[in-house]
DNA sequence: TTGAAAGCGGTACCAT
DNA sequence: ATGGTACCGCTTTCAA
């Protein structure tokens, strides 16, 4: 059996209100005496007060939730290492729920958290949610904070990369490098930061005089197989472009991998660009030409974010947090006439 | 203000023990007409049942937690994901903990999950605990498995690969390719696994004949950077070798990506096999030879283990359960007489 | 300095 | 089919 508070009360001959202040620190209210016997007694029993009687009275926890699309993307373990790095330094804990890409599955870890007393939540919301759930988040009062992503509908706190003129950049440069057909791979474009960078694309083509060409378009979902099938499509429709840029390097790999299959030299024959900027970007070869994200920073600020709201430090909050991109040059890109 | 099963139970002027009934699904016990009512409410005013509350008393939570030793290695969200899914099917979730390769940090978790009415804690532990710790754990009497690791002095449940056989036949393999000369980047010495493939790398040498040299082995900490450092440090201790052999890919491929700094061909002149199986082995060029872990099946079954142990099947508990391991030749190891 | 007692939001047993 | 109520293990007044 589990020592409880009552237990050690009953053996130091005090009451459980006497134990309950010793476990808790205050300096006041307990005699030198007393407190240094009933310290020695929670050794001696290996008491460990029950987080979650406590949690059931005073409303909090010391818990934050965090739901990301997909653990094995590399992306989001390095932002959770941000996360944790700053909230374990606050002393608070994460829950790590991965959506799995699933529209269904985030929102049922949402409800998940919100029945557990987590202190509040950090939120890489995919797929765009409905009004619906987010009405119900928000109306419970949780502290919330968006992180790599953001509601169309509703102001929330959030935090994420300029994702628009991260791919601006991106295309722009190929286009100065001498590219004129740019094929796109893209994510889901229901994700508020894909959708973003789907515009940068479009916006650098039309900056510069460019046609929209939906051959050149297909899509994805973010993970490397779907880079390489990609390609695959893109062939059976246009055999007409240079450089195929991908929203993200998982993607921008499969298609690599694609083309060498198929013998197409990269960047000699065809280039290729991702977004991210993981650490394979720079361990495959060529090199990949990517955006960064500073993900670890991002990571650091949500949860800096929602601590202050947690602990109330209003005058610290602001609405959003948006983060520059950083062009990463490698070698998979080639200049052309 | 949330509203509680209290709330309902008054506008639906029933009691909450009624209420309780509905939100169970308790199948006896309630009108239909009562249970009607209270469904509707339940939905109108968005209740939520109190997991916490529901936790005290119960003494049970459907939460899994699970500690591991450093989530930015690809390796165990993969091995997350297997678990999740066999959880998920049986309605658990799982809490994440990220050990940060720390000891400290693990036994923090430990009684973090311990104070949290977990159900049952899968531990991938990674720096051998104390027993102290694993006293303490195992008093608790919380169900209790171990993946991809095994305490030495304990009876407990575990779910891993043969290590030491992996580690065996991989390097037999290289001496069958002819190399004499087998460098070795070892992990920490204080883990279970690794601890395994050290021997396998000795016995291997030793079943043919052939000499332990500590000048070719150096210690790395699985991640990249260490495999790029330990390279060097293996150059400056001697230079005889034809093969690295590392504990992890994520090392391998550090050591390839120092060998190609310094001008040297992989593997024209030197020879460079992993551990696991990760998705960037078969990325990088040249593609890695490796062993693979059934990770994802490794952590299905360690899901299933302590959702049998939870749930009181003692019949179909084992102790052990070994995978095992799957050479994978590709392109890192040159064949030499 | 210390203790008694009222909850926190549920569950489950015992009555009715 | 329902309701009343005693807990679960802790925190937090309020009194002593």
């Amino acid at each position: 059996m589990k020592v409880t508070i009552k237990d050690i009360a009953e053996i130091a001959n005090v009451s459980v209100a006497t134990v309950s202040r010793v476990v808790n620190n205050k300096s006041k209210g307990v005699g030198e005496e007393t407190r240094k016997r009933i310290l020695e007694l929670i050794d001696q029993y290996d008491f460990q007060p029950s987080a979650v009687a406590r949690g059931l009275v005073t409303k909090k926890s010391k818990i934050i939730g965090l739901i990301i699309p997909d653990l094995t993307n590399p992306f989001y373990p390095k932002m959770t290492k941000g996360i944790e790095d700053v909230a374990h330094e606050h002393g608070y804990n994460i829950i790590l729920c991965d959506g799995n890409n699933s529209k269904e599955k985030e929102a049922a870890y949402l409800d998940f958290l919100n029945e557990h007393y987590v202190c509040g939540i950090i939120y890489n919301n995919f797929h765009t949610i409905s009004n619906t759930i987010l009405n119900k988040i928000m109306k419970s009062s949780l502290p919330l904070v968006f992180i790599d992503s953001k509601p169309e509908t509703k102001r929330c706190k959030c935090v994420y990369l300029d994702n628009r003129k991260a791919m601006y950049e991106l295309v722009e440069y190929l286009i100065l490098n001498g590219h004129r057909k740019i094929a796109f791979i893209t994510g889901p474009l229901d994700s508020y930061s894909t959708n973003e960078r789907y515009k940068g694309y479009i916006n650098a083509l039309s900056d510069y005089d460019m046609p929209i060409d939906s051959d050149l378009i297909v899509q994805g979902d973010y993970i490397i197989k779907d880079g390489y099938n990609a390609v695959g499509k893109l062939f059976s429709q246009t055999k007409d472009f240079t450089v195929i840029a991908c929203c993200n390097d998982l993607m921008a790999i499969g298609a690599m991998e694609k083309l060498e299959d198929m013998g197409i030299d990269v960047p000699e024959d065809i280039s290729v660009v991702g977004f991210d900027d993981i650490d394979i970007a720079s361990l495959v070869r060529p090199k990949l030409t990517t955006v960064a994200q500073p993900i670890h920073e991002m990571g650091r600020e949500a949860a800096n974010m929602i601590i202050n709201i947690i602990e109330g430090r209003s005058n610290k909050i602001q609405d959003n947090i948006i983060f520059k991109p950083n062009l990463v040059i490698r070698d998979s890109v080639k200049k052309i006439n």
